[in-house]
DNA sequence: TAACTGTACTAATTATGTTAATACAGTTAA
DNA sequence: TTAACTGTATTAACATAATTAGTACAGTTA
């Protein structure tokens, strides 16, 4: 289900995180699936419970899932939930990467070209 | 000439190259401009000097200063560097923001505005 | 020469990530 | 009710990275 680096300087419960919303976004993971349990995915990646634990805490938090206990984490229904400070953080930080790489060369056409490709690749979610 | 936050989880030298690559970016520090010396500016901040190497071998590294030893350090001028591995790194995770923020609910024409704004906020650079 | 510059190195300290073991509470199905 | 699953919490030990501290060397400048 994961491909982890457990060499990365990057952690391992940030990676987990990262690649579990992208499996969010891209409707990989659908609404209200059920997500592997904290034990049992920690014991296919071979690693901790807690970083299990830890990355879903973070991904709750975020708003990506919720969890009940004695039943399970699963999915949420981003339109629950209040997304205002995610989005001012994730547009904070895409304008960094804007100014970033329009000052190492890259042209607008080509920045509203790569929002059109990432658009087009996410069709029929929600 | 900064802002730090010494409480962060984020490390001092990644807010140091950070900050540091925003003022290089928005011209506030212009090219061949002579940085604050790793001595000055670890006294100026209150942190080690060997903090703010660290940061400068990053931002040499990245091609946005370069270092002479008994002169200082200076902006480069990003011309004269090779960015294409800087370009890809920053164009693929710009896409990961774009994908994230079309989820959140952010629309296409907001982010293409998002960009514009930023290109018109960086004129009469270079 | 004196005072500045970048750079390098080692050691000690601190912070953070990770593992380990255990425990408790809620859910579900036999 | 019992057994096996779920999330959650806590404490301790360990590993790694970040940071500090001290020192040293080499090049530059007035």
């Amino acid at each position: 289900m994961f491909e982890l680096d457990l060499r990365s300087r990057k952690p391992i419960y940030e990676q987990l995180v990262e690649r579990l919303k992208q499996l969010i976004i891209n409707n990989v993971l659908e609404k209200d699936e059920k997500l592997p349990s904290v034990r049992t995915l920690a014991s296919q990646l071979s690693i901790n419970p807690n970083t299990i634990q830890k990355a879903y805490r973070e991904l709750e938090a975020q708003g990506y899932i919720y969890s009940v206990k004695g039943k399970g984490s699963f999915v949420s229904n981003s339109l629950m939930t209040d997304n205002a400070a995610e989005i001012k953080k994730v547009k904070e930080q895409l304008k960094k990467q804007v100014a970033e790489a329009l000052f190492l060369g890259v042209t607008s056409e080509e920045l509203i070209q790569l929002i059109q490709d990432v658009e087009k690749s996410s069709v029929g979610e929600g």
